[in-house]
DNA sequence: TTGTAAGCGTTATCAT
DNA sequence: ATGATAACGCTTACAA
């Protein structure tokens, strides 16, 4: 069942058919209406090889993840599939886990799949050393790369962020207003949106005349109970805070557990702000007061953007979204 | 750069250099080495349409779900996609919503991409009309589907699952040996799935000689505010239970909030059972008693099931797999 | 072991 | 408006 069947049954030529296929203004409606109906009777589809063999592109965007299951991560996977599905571009997913040598691996993978643009969603692909993120620059030689959260100079290479570092700044201003002297810092990463994070915490704390202590940050894995346990460690060392700010829900769901189990009472006694607003949020009781990183607006500009970029338009290589606070139960404000 | 440029600088005919792409053995040793040399200066890639259209596969396989925003099925995802690489293939992702019209559409879709097989994540893909599933009968005539968590007879279709009533069988029964008499059971869908863990609750009651209540089952969504406030609901109507077991650990979480609102003890005054034993489960305080579904074993029994597919074999139509109960602090057992 | 040549099913460039 | 025909880059008999 091919271009061949249609034509012969058709009584036209293959260029006819493929006229029709490609919605070129050239075909006679007569003939037009005739090959659409033989295409149907024969239950016709185009070969996608053939196609792509003839243009070089499928309508495929590839998108890169660390890992799919990531709450923050599956919202934008499904953003972005949705998005790009609304412009009949399919979507074919890698999770290159966090080593180097895979990011590296699937990005070739994609390329040599011939996707007409990649997309790397979430701030892990970002390398701290740039030479190590020159792997990116150069497949942007050749195909639009695209970053969800993540910044990275370069031709042909477009970048969406959230505004981290102004949510942490304002949040954590608010927090000192309502009284706050002793924030606690809990991070999961050191990426790019990481520290922008970080580094809000850290204006608003000078922009207070408050000190920045480093007794009042911490690294900790993304999980719940890691940090409980760390909260707990810190507490029982004799360390003082009457707030604690994190970058992600899941630790500031383990803060609210580390004041159930030392019965500090929050928001009174210990104030906290999650990020993300993700649904962990709602789980605790009372519930957190999160910044809402707002995802699905970054995903709808990277594929906005991406349109602009295959249209051969100019598009922005750096755009930037103001993040909202969510006030719910574990702040005073 | 193609398959002629590689021939030409190595001296050797397109069919060599194809021979030593598809890893034939009828090339000596030198002529191999020497290709693969001039592969890697030139840097060649072999172009996967023209590949296609030759072979009429390109290693890809495709998952459709209905959202992979759910964490159930963005864990499904990943564990695919991470286990269909191991095995050289990629995966291309369809979120289709739950509309029958768009699950058909995505289906054909990916059909005329000329996917390998397609791997149904969730068991939002069987319609309780049998007709309603026709179009994924007559799909696999020409490609195999694969069911995860999902169960339709046919030809060609591989079913894996959970044995979801046993589950629950087993849970209603510890939590009336706890001495629970009156189990409220929450549900969010009607899905094969569902139901299985429905049945399984009402198979507890009626082996322990209790009686199965209408006013104790509920329709509910998947959300943790939706559930505390339907309990909160029938709590003021009146409505005595003294546990409560549901279908999704978002659900149970929003019993325990229930609880902490009208100050009712977990587990002492009531108990709580939730299921899929995600991270939701150690949001809470207490901790959530939870059913693992063991989405991990599902998906490589999936992706085990489709190589021997693929190979020819004998494919087992339908393979079940037994949950696991995790105890924790909610139930007294 | 290697080469030649015929597909594979499209798109695109010419003519007509 | 339509038709022939040459790409596109690979795989795979069939020959040698």
């Amino acid at each position: 069942m091919n271009i061949y069947d249609v034509s012969k049954k058709a009584g036209v030529s293959i260029a006819t058919v493929s006229r029709v296929l490609n919605g070129s203004p050239n075909v006679s409606d007569r003939t037009r209406n005739l090959v659409l109906k033989v295409m149907d009777e024969l239950g016709y589809t185009p070969n996608v090889f053939a196609r792509g063999l003839g243009l070089g592109t499928i309508q495929t965007i590839g998108i890169m993840c660390s890992d799919s299951s990531d709450p923050y991560l599956a919202h934008a996977i499904y953003y972005l599939e949705q998005g790009l599905r609304g412009y009949g571009y399919d979507s074919i997913l890698c999770c290159t886990g966090n080593s180097l040598e895979n990011k590296q691996k699937y990005l070739e993978l994609l390329r040599s799949k011939k996707v007409d643009a990649i997309i790397l969603a979430g701030s892990k692909f970002i390398e701290p050393k740039l030479r190590d993120n020159d792997y990116i620059t150069e497949a942007a030689q050749e195909i639009p790369i695209m970053l969800v959260n993540g910044f990275l100079e370069g031709n042909n290479i477009c970048c969406t962020l959230c505004d981290d570092r102004s949510a942490t700044h304002e949040a954590a201003g608010k927090l000192i207003a309502s009284g706050c002297r002793s924030i606690l810092y809990l991070y999961t990463s050191r990426s790019y949106s990481g520290m922008g994070k970080l580094h809000g915490y850290q204006d608003a704390l000078g922009g207070c005349g408050l000190p920045v202590r480093k007794d009042l940050i911490y690294q900790c894995p993304k999980d719940v109970l890691a940090a409980r346990d760390l909260l707990l460690k810190l507490h029982t060392s004799g360390l003082f805070f009457d707030a604690v700010m994190t970058s992600d829900d899941t630790l500031a769901v383990g803060a609210v557990k580390y004041a159930h189990a030392t019965r500090r009472s929050i928001p009174d006694d210990l104030s906290i702000i999650g990020y993300n607003n993700s649904s962990y949020a709602v789980c605790t009781d009372p519930e957190l007061t999160s910044i809402d990183s707002r995802i699905e607006a970054l995903c709808a500009t990277t594929i906005n953007t991406l349109m602009i970029v295959f249209n051969g338009g100019n598009a922005p290589s750096r755009t930037t979204i103001a993040a909202d606070l969510i006030k719910r139960a574990t702040t005073k404000f």
